[in-house]
DNA sequence: CAAGTAGTCAATCGAGTGCTTGAATAGAGC
DNA sequence: GCTCTATTCAAGCACTCGATTGACTACTTG
Protein backbone atom coordinates (compact mmCIF):
# COMPACT_ATOMS: atom_id res chain seq x y z
CA UNK A 1 0.00 0.00 0.00
CA UNK A 2 2.70 2.92 1.14
CA UNK A 3 5.31 2.96 -0.85
CA UNK A 4 7.65 4.49 1.06
CA UNK A 5 8.25 4.52 4.99
CA UNK A 6 7.16 8.66 5.30
CA UNK A 7 4.00 7.56 3.42
CA UNK A 8 3.16 5.12 5.92
CA UNK A 9 4.15 7.82 8.64
CA UNK A 10 1.55 10.75 6.98
CA UNK A 11 -1.08 8.16 6.47
CA UNK A 12 -0.71 6.97 10.24
CA UNK A 13 -0.91 10.48 11.20
CA UNK A 14 -3.64 12.01 9.56
CA UNK A 15 -5.85 8.67 10.19
CA UNK A 16 -5.24 9.79 14.25
CA UNK A 17 -6.23 13.48 13.09
CA UNK A 18 -9.07 12.16 11.19
CA UNK A 19 -10.26 10.44 14.16
CA UNK A 20 -10.49 13.76 16.12
CA UNK A 21 -12.45 15.38 14.06
CA UNK A 22 -15.45 12.35 13.25
CA UNK A 23 -15.51 12.65 17.10
CA UNK A 24 -16.50 15.89 16.56
CA UNK A 25 -18.81 15.66 13.36
CA UNK A 26 -22.07 14.75 14.87
CA UNK A 27 -24.47 17.64 16.25
CA UNK A 28 -24.82 15.35 19.20
CA UNK A 29 -21.24 15.22 20.10
CA UNK A 30 -20.67 18.77 18.89
CA UNK A 31 -23.49 19.79 21.90
CA UNK A 32 -22.26 17.64 24.56
CA UNK A 33 -18.57 19.28 24.28
CA UNK A 34 -19.97 22.67 24.20
CA UNK A 35 -20.92 21.98 27.94
CA UNK A 36 -18.28 19.71 29.09
CA UNK A 37 -16.28 23.06 28.52
CA UNK A 38 -18.69 25.65 30.64
CA UNK A 39 -18.27 22.44 33.38
CA UNK A 40 -18.05 18.84 34.29
CA UNK A 41 -21.57 16.70 34.05
CA UNK A 42 -22.40 13.18 34.66
CA UNK A 43 -23.74 11.04 31.90
CA UNK A 44 -27.53 11.21 32.93
CA UNK A 45 -27.46 15.07 33.23
CA UNK A 46 -26.41 15.47 29.88
CA UNK A 47 -28.46 13.49 28.45
CA UNK A 48 -31.23 15.79 29.62
CA UNK A 49 -29.60 18.92 28.53
CA UNK A 50 -29.31 17.68 24.74
CA UNK A 51 -32.58 15.43 24.85
CA UNK A 52 -31.26 11.98 24.43
CA UNK A 53 -31.66 8.99 26.15
CA UNK A 54 -29.35 8.07 28.31
CA UNK A 55 -27.78 4.80 26.26
CA UNK A 56 -27.68 7.10 23.33
CA UNK A 57 -25.53 9.97 24.98
CA UNK A 58 -23.52 7.35 27.21
CA UNK A 59 -22.22 5.89 23.53
CA UNK A 60 -21.66 9.38 22.38
CA UNK A 61 -19.18 10.06 25.53
CA UNK A 62 -17.87 6.53 24.42
CA UNK A 63 -16.74 8.23 20.98
CA UNK A 64 -15.58 10.95 22.12
CA UNK A 65 -13.39 9.59 24.93
CA UNK A 66 -11.96 6.95 22.41
CA UNK A 67 -10.99 10.16 20.36
CA UNK A 68 -9.04 11.43 23.71
CA UNK A 69 -11.26 14.67 23.69
CA UNK A 70 -13.14 13.80 27.13
CA UNK A 71 -12.72 11.48 30.42
CA UNK A 72 -15.00 10.29 32.63
CA UNK A 73 -14.44 9.72 36.27
CA UNK A 74 -16.70 7.51 38.72
CA UNK A 75 -18.00 9.89 41.58
CA UNK A 76 -20.18 7.26 43.73
CA UNK A 77 -23.07 6.03 41.34
CA UNK A 78 -22.39 8.94 38.63
CA UNK A 79 -19.63 8.87 36.65
CA UNK A 80 -18.53 12.76 35.61
CA UNK A 81 -17.53 13.50 32.24
CA UNK A 82 -14.99 16.38 31.95
CA UNK A 83 -12.86 17.55 28.74
CA UNK A 84 -9.41 16.13 28.76
CA UNK A 85 -8.10 19.22 28.41
CA UNK A 86 -8.34 22.71 27.23
CA UNK A 87 -7.24 22.51 23.64
CA UNK A 88 -10.62 20.67 23.22
CA UNK A 89 -12.54 23.92 24.21
CA UNK A 90 -10.10 25.82 21.86
CA UNK A 91 -10.64 23.74 18.78
CA UNK A 92 -14.21 23.77 18.97
CA UNK A 93 -14.32 27.71 19.35
CA UNK A 94 -11.68 27.79 16.03
CA UNK A 95 -14.55 24.91 14.62
CA UNK A 96 -17.21 27.63 15.06
CA UNK A 97 -15.26 30.65 13.77
CA UNK A 98 -14.72 29.00 10.46
CA UNK A 99 -18.44 28.20 10.45
CA UNK A 100 -19.27 32.07 11.30
CA UNK A 101 -16.61 33.18 8.35
CA UNK A 102 -17.63 31.07 5.90
CA UNK A 103 -21.26 29.62 6.37
CA UNK A 104 -23.37 32.25 5.21
CA UNK A 105 -26.55 29.98 5.99
CA UNK A 106 -25.37 29.40 9.74
CA UNK A 107 -24.43 33.49 9.45
CA UNK A 108 -28.10 34.16 8.38
CA UNK A 109 -29.46 32.00 10.94
CA UNK A 110 -28.02 33.35 14.01
CA UNK A 111 -28.87 36.80 12.44
CA UNK A 112 -32.42 35.52 12.24
CA UNK A 113 -32.32 34.38 15.58
CA UNK A 114 -30.83 36.94 17.45
CA UNK A 115 -31.65 39.97 15.24
CA UNK A 116 -35.39 40.07 16.54
CA UNK A 117 -37.73 43.12 17.67
CA UNK A 118 -35.25 44.46 20.42
CA UNK A 119 -32.29 42.94 19.08
CA UNK A 120 -28.88 44.43 18.82
CA UNK A 121 -25.73 43.96 17.77
CA UNK A 122 -23.41 41.43 19.65
CA UNK A 123 -20.39 43.02 21.81
CA UNK A 124 -17.53 41.77 19.73
CA UNK A 125 -14.54 41.42 21.84
CA UNK A 126 -12.58 44.34 21.53
CA UNK A 127 -15.26 46.90 22.04
CA UNK A 128 -16.40 44.99 25.36
CA UNK A 129 -12.52 45.11 26.40
CA UNK A 130 -12.41 48.68 26.19
CA UNK A 131 -15.47 49.57 27.48
CA UNK A 132 -14.84 46.90 30.41
CA UNK A 133 -11.50 48.95 30.47
CA UNK A 134 -13.08 52.35 30.56
CA UNK A 135 -15.52 51.18 33.87
CA UNK A 136 -18.30 52.24 31.37
CA UNK A 137 -20.39 48.62 31.63
CA UNK A 138 -21.51 45.75 34.21
CA UNK A 139 -20.88 42.35 32.88
CA UNK A 140 -23.47 39.58 33.88
CA UNK A 141 -22.69 35.51 33.42
CA UNK A 142 -26.41 34.16 32.32
CA UNK A 143 -25.44 30.58 33.28
CA UNK A 144 -26.47 28.52 35.66
CA UNK A 145 -24.71 29.16 39.16
CA UNK A 146 -22.71 25.62 38.78
CA UNK A 147 -20.82 27.15 35.35
CA UNK A 148 -19.71 29.82 36.36
CA UNK A 149 -18.81 28.18 39.84
CA UNK A 150 -16.71 26.06 37.25
CA UNK A 151 -15.04 29.21 35.62
CA UNK A 152 -16.08 32.65 34.40
CA UNK A 153 -14.86 35.75 32.49
CA UNK A 154 -12.78 38.43 35.19
CA UNK A 155 -14.71 40.83 36.52
CA UNK A 156 -18.10 38.87 35.90
CA UNK A 157 -21.21 38.89 38.36
CA UNK A 158 -23.47 35.90 38.55
CA UNK A 159 -27.13 36.06 37.49
CA UNK A 160 -28.11 32.85 36.07
CA UNK A 161 -30.99 33.33 33.62
CA UNK A 162 -33.46 31.52 36.09
CA UNK A 163 -33.30 33.83 38.56
CA UNK A 164 -32.79 36.48 36.96
CA UNK A 165 -35.32 38.91 38.62
CA UNK A 166 -33.94 37.97 41.67
CA UNK A 167 -30.39 39.76 40.71
CA UNK A 168 -31.75 43.12 39.78
CA UNK A 169 -30.91 44.91 42.92
CA UNK A 170 -27.14 44.53 41.50
CA UNK A 171 -27.44 45.86 38.24
CA UNK A 172 -26.90 49.49 37.50
CA UNK A 173 -29.64 51.34 35.62
CA UNK A 174 -27.13 53.95 34.49
CA UNK A 175 -24.67 51.89 33.08
CA UNK A 176 -24.54 49.33 30.01
CA UNK A 177 -25.41 45.77 31.35
CA UNK A 178 -23.51 43.06 28.94
CA UNK A 179 -24.92 39.44 28.99
CA UNK A 180 -22.55 36.61 27.87
CA UNK A 181 -22.83 32.57 28.30
CA UNK A 182 -21.59 29.79 26.18
CA UNK A 183 -20.63 30.78 22.64
CA UNK A 184 -21.97 32.32 19.59
CA UNK A 185 -24.74 29.69 19.67
CA UNK A 186 -26.02 29.81 22.94
CA UNK A 187 -29.02 31.29 23.29
CA UNK A 188 -29.19 32.26 27.30
CA UNK A 189 -27.72 35.83 26.62
CA UNK A 190 -29.92 36.74 23.81
CA UNK A 191 -32.52 36.12 26.19
CA UNK A 192 -31.16 37.61 29.36
CA UNK A 193 -30.74 40.64 27.45
CA UNK A 194 -34.54 40.69 25.98
CA UNK A 195 -35.83 40.44 29.43
CA UNK A 196 -33.60 43.09 30.81
CA UNK A 197 -34.61 45.66 28.25
CA UNK A 198 -38.32 45.26 28.58
CA UNK A 199 -37.39 46.21 32.27
CA UNK A 200 -35.82 49.12 31.09
CA UNK A 201 -32.09 48.89 31.64
CA UNK A 202 -29.84 49.32 28.63
CA UNK A 203 -28.55 45.78 27.75
CA UNK A 204 -26.20 44.27 25.24
CA UNK A 205 -25.22 41.20 24.76
CA UNK A 206 -22.16 39.38 23.74
CA UNK A 207 -20.32 36.47 22.03
CA UNK A 208 -17.38 36.36 24.04
CA UNK A 209 -17.27 33.30 26.50
CA UNK A 210 -14.76 31.94 28.28
CA UNK A 211 -13.31 29.70 25.76
CA UNK A 212 -13.21 32.22 23.08
CA UNK A 213 -10.81 34.54 25.11
CA UNK A 214 -8.65 31.69 26.34
CA UNK A 215 -8.32 30.76 22.96
CA UNK A 216 -7.45 34.21 22.04
CA UNK A 217 -4.85 34.69 24.62
CA UNK A 218 -2.95 31.40 23.73
CA UNK A 219 -0.49 33.19 21.01
CA UNK A 220 -0.22 36.58 23.06
CA UNK B 1 -39.10 16.85 16.57
CA UNK B 2 -37.93 20.58 18.43
CA UNK B 3 -39.87 21.50 21.00
CA UNK B 4 -38.92 25.14 21.56
CA UNK B 5 -37.65 27.74 19.15
CA UNK B 6 -34.43 27.78 20.79
CA UNK B 7 -33.79 24.16 20.51
CA UNK B 8 -34.91 24.81 16.86
CA UNK B 9 -31.80 27.41 16.18
CA UNK B 10 -29.45 24.93 18.79
CA UNK B 11 -30.28 22.17 16.52
CA UNK B 12 -29.70 23.72 13.16
CA UNK B 13 -26.37 25.63 14.01
CA UNK B 14 -24.80 22.51 15.45
CA UNK B 15 -26.15 20.70 12.18
CA UNK B 16 -24.00 23.18 10.43
CA UNK B 17 -20.84 22.55 12.64
CA UNK B 18 -21.24 19.23 12.17
CA UNK B 19 -20.48 19.27 8.39
CA UNK B 20 -17.70 21.53 8.81
CA UNK B 21 -16.49 18.72 11.03
CA UNK B 22 -17.49 16.01 9.05
CA UNK B 23 -15.60 17.34 6.03
CA UNK B 24 -12.12 17.46 7.83
CA UNK B 25 -12.96 13.76 9.31
CA UNK B 26 -11.09 11.75 6.49
CA UNK B 27 -6.98 11.29 6.27
CA UNK B 28 -7.23 12.06 2.24
CA UNK B 29 -9.08 15.68 3.23
CA UNK B 30 -7.32 16.57 6.10
CA UNK B 31 -3.67 16.07 3.88
CA UNK B 32 -5.71 18.45 1.07
CA UNK B 33 -6.68 21.16 3.30
CA UNK B 34 -2.85 20.71 4.77
CA UNK B 35 -1.64 21.50 1.26
CA UNK B 36 -3.85 23.95 -0.32
CA UNK B 37 -2.46 25.96 3.40
CA UNK B 38 0.99 25.93 1.73
CA UNK B 39 -0.02 26.98 -1.62
CA UNK B 40 -3.11 26.78 -4.23
CA UNK B 41 -3.10 23.39 -6.29
CA UNK B 42 -4.60 21.81 -9.78
CA UNK B 43 -6.72 19.47 -9.06
CA UNK B 44 -3.85 17.04 -11.09
CA UNK B 45 -1.11 18.22 -8.83
CA UNK B 46 -3.01 17.46 -5.70
CA UNK B 47 -4.33 13.58 -6.57
CA UNK B 48 -0.44 13.30 -7.15
CA UNK B 49 0.45 14.31 -3.54
CA UNK B 50 -1.84 12.48 -1.98
CA UNK B 51 -1.84 8.91 -3.95
CA UNK B 52 -4.85 9.50 -4.87
CA UNK B 53 -6.69 8.56 -8.55
CA UNK B 54 -8.29 12.12 -10.01
CA UNK B 55 -11.81 11.28 -10.15
CA UNK B 56 -11.62 10.65 -5.81
CA UNK B 57 -9.33 13.55 -5.49
CA UNK B 58 -12.12 15.52 -7.10
CA UNK B 59 -15.01 14.18 -5.13
CA UNK B 60 -13.37 15.13 -2.12
CA UNK B 61 -12.63 18.99 -3.19
CA UNK B 62 -16.53 18.51 -3.87
CA UNK B 63 -17.34 18.03 -0.33
CA UNK B 64 -14.55 20.52 1.08
CA UNK B 65 -16.18 23.10 -1.44
CA UNK B 66 -19.85 22.38 -0.15
CA UNK B 67 -18.49 22.58 3.65
CA UNK B 68 -17.29 26.35 2.22
CA UNK B 69 -13.42 25.13 3.37
CA UNK B 70 -12.22 25.35 -0.20
CA UNK B 71 -12.52 27.54 -3.49
CA UNK B 72 -11.76 26.94 -6.70
CA UNK B 73 -11.47 29.02 -9.84
CA UNK B 74 -10.58 28.33 -13.39
CA UNK B 75 -7.57 29.00 -14.92
CA UNK B 76 -7.46 27.99 -18.97
CA UNK B 77 -7.16 24.30 -18.38
CA UNK B 78 -6.76 23.43 -14.88
CA UNK B 79 -9.16 24.32 -11.85
CA UNK B 80 -7.06 25.81 -9.11
CA UNK B 81 -8.43 25.12 -5.59
CA UNK B 82 -7.05 27.03 -2.60
CA UNK B 83 -8.19 27.21 0.80
CA UNK B 84 -11.96 29.70 1.67
CA UNK B 85 -9.70 31.46 4.16
CA UNK B 86 -7.20 31.51 6.67
CA UNK B 87 -9.63 30.66 9.57
CA UNK B 88 -9.42 27.44 8.09
CA UNK B 89 -5.23 26.95 8.33
CA UNK B 90 -5.36 27.74 12.16
CA UNK B 91 -8.94 24.99 12.59
CA UNK B 92 -6.11 22.37 11.05
CA UNK B 93 -3.21 23.42 13.28
CA UNK B 94 -5.24 23.59 16.54
CA UNK B 95 -6.61 20.09 15.98
CA UNK B 96 -3.20 18.80 15.10
CA UNK B 97 -2.69 20.41 18.56
CA UNK B 98 -5.34 18.59 20.07
CA UNK B 99 -4.06 15.80 18.39
CA UNK B 100 -0.57 16.64 19.81
CA UNK B 101 -1.40 17.07 23.13
CA UNK B 102 -3.82 13.86 23.75
CA UNK B 103 -3.40 11.45 21.54
CA UNK B 104 -0.37 9.47 22.73
CA UNK B 105 -0.67 6.90 19.86
CA UNK B 106 0.08 9.75 17.49
CA UNK B 107 2.99 11.01 19.80
CA UNK B 108 4.83 7.74 20.26
CA UNK B 109 4.46 7.73 16.45
CA UNK B 110 6.22 11.17 15.57
CA UNK B 111 8.79 10.33 18.35
CA UNK B 112 9.34 7.22 16.46
CA UNK B 113 9.57 8.73 13.01
CA UNK B 114 11.44 11.86 14.04
CA UNK B 115 13.65 10.65 16.63
CA UNK B 116 15.98 8.26 14.63
CA UNK B 117 19.70 7.85 15.33
CA UNK B 118 21.05 11.73 14.22
CA UNK B 119 17.26 12.79 15.83
CA UNK B 120 17.28 15.79 17.64
CA UNK B 121 13.90 17.21 19.58
CA UNK B 122 12.58 19.65 17.22
CA UNK B 123 12.85 23.02 18.19
CA UNK B 124 10.21 24.66 20.12
CA UNK B 125 8.21 27.97 18.94
CA UNK B 126 9.64 29.93 21.88
CA UNK B 127 13.51 28.55 21.62
CA UNK B 128 13.37 29.82 18.29
CA UNK B 129 11.93 32.78 18.25
CA UNK B 130 14.63 33.54 21.24
CA UNK B 131 17.54 32.22 19.12
CA UNK B 132 16.36 34.29 15.53
CA UNK B 133 16.03 37.47 17.50
CA UNK B 134 19.88 36.99 19.07
CA UNK B 135 20.84 36.34 15.39
CA UNK B 136 22.32 32.67 16.64
CA UNK B 137 20.33 30.73 13.89
CA UNK B 138 19.55 30.68 9.85
CA UNK B 139 16.04 29.54 9.34
CA UNK B 140 15.43 27.53 6.35
CA UNK B 141 12.24 26.70 4.51
CA UNK B 142 12.73 23.51 2.96
CA UNK B 143 9.37 23.20 0.98
CA UNK B 144 9.05 23.52 -3.00
CA UNK B 145 9.97 26.94 -4.35
CA UNK B 146 6.03 27.53 -4.94
CA UNK B 147 4.81 27.33 -1.68
CA UNK B 148 8.04 29.28 -0.79
CA UNK B 149 6.79 31.95 -2.91
CA UNK B 150 2.77 31.68 -1.57
CA UNK B 151 4.21 32.87 2.20
CA UNK B 152 6.54 31.70 4.29
CA UNK B 153 8.27 32.53 7.50
CA UNK B 154 10.44 36.09 8.09
CA UNK B 155 14.02 35.87 7.91
CA UNK B 156 13.76 32.62 5.89
CA UNK B 157 16.30 31.27 3.31
CA UNK B 158 14.08 28.98 0.52
CA UNK B 159 16.24 25.75 0.22
CA UNK B 160 14.09 23.10 -1.19
CA UNK B 161 14.84 19.40 0.02
CA UNK B 162 14.83 18.73 -3.74
CA UNK B 163 18.03 21.24 -4.54
CA UNK B 164 19.33 21.40 -1.21
CA UNK B 165 22.73 20.54 -2.28
CA UNK B 166 23.06 23.49 -4.47
CA UNK B 167 22.29 25.51 -1.78
CA UNK B 168 24.64 24.59 0.39
CA UNK B 169 27.31 27.70 0.06
CA UNK B 170 24.12 30.23 1.36
CA UNK B 171 24.50 28.14 4.64
CA UNK B 172 26.80 29.22 7.51
CA UNK B 173 29.27 26.47 9.03
CA UNK B 174 29.54 28.30 12.33
CA UNK B 175 25.81 28.88 13.25
CA UNK B 176 22.58 26.38 13.53
CA UNK B 177 20.74 25.98 10.85
CA UNK B 178 16.98 24.87 11.48
CA UNK B 179 14.49 23.69 8.74
CA UNK B 180 10.79 24.18 8.82
CA UNK B 181 8.35 22.73 6.07
CA UNK B 182 4.84 22.52 6.25
CA UNK B 183 4.26 21.60 10.18
CA UNK B 184 4.24 18.62 12.26
CA UNK B 185 3.64 15.65 10.21
CA UNK B 186 5.77 17.28 7.05
CA UNK B 187 8.68 15.03 7.17
CA UNK B 188 11.10 17.32 4.67
CA UNK B 189 12.38 19.04 7.50
CA UNK B 190 13.54 16.04 9.17
CA UNK B 191 14.99 14.99 6.12
CA UNK B 192 16.98 17.82 5.34
CA UNK B 193 18.26 17.92 8.74
CA UNK B 194 19.48 14.61 9.02
CA UNK B 195 21.19 15.55 5.51
CA UNK B 196 22.68 18.64 6.13
CA UNK B 197 23.88 16.58 9.86
CA UNK B 198 25.69 14.56 7.84
CA UNK B 199 27.46 17.06 5.86
CA UNK B 200 28.53 18.60 9.14
CA UNK B 201 26.26 21.10 9.54
CA UNK B 202 24.96 21.87 13.03
CA UNK B 203 21.49 21.37 11.82
CA UNK B 204 17.87 21.19 13.69
CA UNK B 205 14.45 20.95 12.63
CA UNK B 206 10.90 23.03 14.13
CA UNK B 207 7.96 22.24 14.07
CA UNK B 208 6.73 25.69 13.93
CA UNK B 209 5.13 26.50 10.37
CA UNK B 210 3.66 29.43 8.70
CA UNK B 211 0.21 29.07 9.64
CA UNK B 212 1.24 27.70 13.23
CA UNK B 213 2.79 31.14 13.76
CA UNK B 214 -0.34 32.45 12.86
CA UNK B 215 -2.39 30.76 14.40
CA UNK B 216 -1.12 32.06 17.45
CA UNK B 217 -0.39 35.77 16.56
CA UNK B 218 -4.30 35.96 16.59
CA UNK B 219 -4.87 36.87 19.94
CA UNK B 220 -1.88 38.52 20.51
C1' DC C 1 -15.58 22.83 -35.86
C1' DA C 2 -12.68 18.70 -34.48
C1' DA C 3 -9.42 16.77 -31.22
C1' DG C 4 -7.46 16.50 -26.89
C1' DT C 5 -7.06 17.31 -21.97
C1' DA C 6 -8.64 18.57 -17.09
C1' DG C 7 -12.08 17.87 -14.28
C1' DT C 8 -16.64 16.21 -12.83
C1' DC C 9 -20.63 13.18 -12.48
C1' DA C 10 -23.21 8.68 -11.80
C1' DA C 11 -23.68 3.99 -10.35
C1' DT C 12 -22.05 0.53 -7.52
C1' DC C 13 -20.35 -2.14 -3.46
C1' DG C 14 -18.83 -2.96 1.08
C1' DA C 15 -18.11 -0.75 5.46
C1' DG C 16 -19.49 2.23 8.99
C1' DT C 17 -22.96 5.45 11.82
C1' DG C 18 -26.89 7.02 14.75
C1' DC C 19 -30.61 5.82 17.26
C1' DT C 20 -33.65 2.34 19.47
C1' DT C 21 -34.57 -1.50 22.49
C1' DG C 22 -33.54 -4.76 26.00
C1' DA C 23 -30.09 -6.94 28.72
C1' DA C 24 -25.83 -6.72 31.55
C1' DT C 25 -22.53 -4.56 34.78
C1' DA C 26 -20.56 -1.90 38.71
C1' DG C 27 -20.81 0.27 42.82
C1' DA C 28 -23.71 2.15 47.17
C1' DG C 29 -26.55 1.27 50.92
C1' DC C 30 -28.98 -1.89 53.68
C1' DG D 1 -25.43 -11.09 50.14
C1' DC D 2 -29.53 -8.49 48.09
C1' DT D 3 -31.48 -4.44 45.81
C1' DC D 4 -31.45 -0.24 43.62
C1' DT D 5 -29.52 3.02 40.38
C1' DA D 6 -26.34 4.99 36.92
C1' DT D 7 -24.07 3.58 33.23
C1' DT D 8 -22.61 0.55 29.60
C1' DC D 9 -23.01 -3.16 26.22
C1' DA D 10 -25.13 -5.83 22.21
C1' DA D 11 -28.08 -6.44 18.40
C1' DG D 12 -30.74 -4.52 14.75
C1' DC D 13 -32.42 -1.20 11.20
C1' DA D 14 -32.21 2.58 8.06
C1' DC D 15 -29.04 5.52 6.25
C1' DT D 16 -24.63 7.52 4.70
C1' DC D 17 -19.80 7.36 3.17
C1' DG D 18 -15.39 6.21 0.52
C1' DA D 19 -13.26 4.33 -3.38
C1' DT D 20 -13.65 2.42 -8.10
C1' DT D 21 -15.06 2.45 -12.78
C1' DG D 22 -16.57 4.40 -16.96
C1' DA D 23 -19.07 7.95 -19.12
C1' DC D 24 -19.70 12.86 -19.56
C1' DT D 25 -18.76 18.06 -19.75
C1' DA D 26 -15.99 22.25 -20.43
C1' DC D 27 -12.48 24.45 -22.01
C1' DT D 28 -8.22 25.21 -25.15
C1' DT D 29 -5.77 24.61 -29.28
C1' DG D 30 -5.31 23.85 -34.10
Amino acid sequence: MSASPTRAFKDAAYAHLAEVAKALASPARLEIVELLAQAPRTVEVLAGEIHQSVANTSQHLQQLKRAQLVRGEREGLHVRYRLAGPEVARLVVQLQAVGAAHHAALDALTRGFFDDPAGLEPLDRDTLAARLEAGDVTLIDVRPAHEFAAGHLPGAISAPLSALEEQLHLLPRDRTVVAYCRGPFCTLSAEAARRLRALGFDARRTDVSVHSLQAAAVGA
